[in-house]
RNA sequence: GCGGCUAUGGUGUAACGGCAGCACACCGGGUUGUGGACCCGUGAGUCGCAGUUCGAAACUGCGUAGCCGCCCCA
């Protein structure tokens, strides 16, 4: 065993791993420019009072969960613990807020939280992440919901279930509060030591406890539902007629509450029901309408949700979906001779110009051994020169697979390989968008129309 | 942060308090230069620091890390 290794709570993601959280990243990205949510990067550190009156000294995110990383005299710094004050600060920061609204963002961070590692549960780990500033209508809520639920099930998540709740507004949920204080305070004795401190800090907390001992007091509790103002009802219904409408199934648990202090009105979880996960959330949010005047901010409503990529990804292992292939190089360029690197180098070009991904042998060992090596780092395709046969303008492209192979002029071997193996694409920087009318029969460069066979 | 369990080559595993071994993988070589087989061979380990003991991988303490539970969440 070597003598380092990552620190508590964090992982490398070696390459199959990495490429099936870039695969994810992908998708969601995708899909979350599809529904309006550009990308918005933010710092890895924040400074700490971001996130202490919005996600709340109660929550145990900061009260126990922050990341110190502050330098002597530079102000407290933490690595930031979730996305959606980052995003509201740098949001207030660059002035969006005086743009036309809503404004919708998506984010991918790494998020830290100093906890100990449990099943699914890292100090290092990433979440997708959709806020949408801006807007009070529960459609918004919904939007969101949609947005996971569809995700979840383009990637081929099967084992999940929605969970919603609402917990009011700031107005009404001080009536709520004082509800249930007053019902909690004389039953105190009977509540769990960490209860008895939410009747203080947080009273909603105690109706999400799981401890046996609480619940049977929660059962009696006043229902938040019943202690609720009109309209927060009203936007609870329209959610929950959203979702129906849509054919998105739910499941309203009315003690669902949440540990963030931020949210107002719509808190949702998508929970996994697999056996090994269960109780595990792959994704969570809500509504957080007091938000921005919490910031100091001129308020505002808000919405969001997010997701770990992390728990995610193992829940797709688990159910078996395959996410992504270690990177391999499907061509490999051995040789006989041994002077000719700058050969290797220009045939590999030549080949990765039109996207494919090769890899070189520079050693100078029998030529069997560069094959087996070729094998073994999973290649389809050897490029072979340098053998009596191939010289002179000569190579062999092998197919490692079915064995066969072919002697190739070198001006043929991208084609070649191209019956063997197909090319990526290359990615490139944005392109000018060509003129749809262009493509009219008719216009420049097409050919003459031409009536409709079916005239 | 609290509690329980665990830690032996890269991986998986053996060894009563008495010589740390095996398999696979990896690396080199061979079968007289086209591959996964086969043969030969090399390298590589008791998580760290103390302690008990004639002697510790084994027992004890502390540390570190992992897993599980609590708290809570992605």
């Amino acid at each position: 065993m070597a003598g380092y290794q990552p620190p508590r709570g964090t992982r490398d993601l070696l390459p199959e791993e990495a490429a099936g959280f870039d695969g994810l990243l992908a998708v969601v990205e995708a899909r979350a420019l599809r529904y309006g949510y550009p990308r918005i990067v933010t710092p890895v550190i924040e400074d700490r009072s971001v996130f202490i009156k919005t996600t709340g000294e109660s929550s145990d995110i900061v009260g126990k969960e922050m990341f110190d990383v502050s330098l002597g005299g530079e102000g407290d710094l933490v690595l930031r613990p979730e996305a959606t004050p980052a995003v509201a600060r740098a949001f207030l920061d660059a002035g969006l807020h005086k743009t036309p609204r809503p404004q919708r963002f998506f984010a991918y961070e790494p998020m830290f939280r100093g906890q100990r590692p449990q099943k699914l549960r890292f100090r290092q780990f990433w979440q997708w992440d959709l806020e949408c500033f801006g807007a009070e209508e529960a459609a918004v809520d919904v939007e969101i919901v949609e947005f996971t639920h569809g995700f979840l099930t383009e990637v081929g998540l099967t084992g999940y279930e929605i969970r919603i709740n609402t917990i009011g507004d700031a107005k009404c949920r001080a009536k709520v509060r004082e509800s249930l204080t007053a019902y909690f305070t004389p039953l105190r004795e009977r509540l769990s030591p960490a209860s008895q401190r939410r009747v203080d800090t947080n009273v909603l907390r105690v109706l999400d406890s799981k401890e046996a001992q609480d619940r049977a007091v929660v059962e009696g509790a006043p229902k938040i539902l019943d202690l609720l103002c009109d309209e927060d009802r009203a936007h609870f219904s329209a959610l929950q007629d959203g979702l129906t409408t849509l054919g998105i199934p739910f499941r309203v648990v009315p003690t669902l509450v949440r540990g963030l202090d931020y949210y107002t009105r719509t808190v949702v979880e998508f929970h996994l029901t697999d056996p090994e996960f269960e109780g595990i959330a792959v994704a969570g949010g809500g509504r957080y309408d007091g938000l921005f005047a919490t910031m100091g901010a001129e308020d505002m409503p808000g919405t969001g949700i997010a997701g770990g990529m992390d728990v995610l990804y193992y829940a797709l292992r688990k159910e078996n979906v395959k996410v992504a292939e270690e990177p391999k190089p499907d061509v490999y360029i051995v040789s006989a001779q041994a002077d000719d690197v700058v050969n290797r180098m220009q045939l590999a070009a030549g080949l990765r110009a039109k996207g494919f991904t090769v890899a070189i042998d520079y050693s100078t060992r029998a030529l069997d051994k560069q094959l087996e090596t070729a094998v073994k780092h999973g290649a389809k395709v050897a490029v072979i020169a340098g053998t009596p046969e191939a010289r002179g303008g000569y190579v062999i492209v092998r197919d490692l697979q079915k064995k066969e192979q072919r002697k190739t002029r070198l001006a043929a071997v991208v084609v070649e390989v191209g019956r063997h193996v197909t090319p990526k694409a290359i990615p490139t920087l944005w392109q000018p968008p060509t003129d749809p009318d262009d493509k009219e029969p008719g216009a420049a460069g097409e050919g003459p129309y031409l009536g409709d066979p079916r005239d």
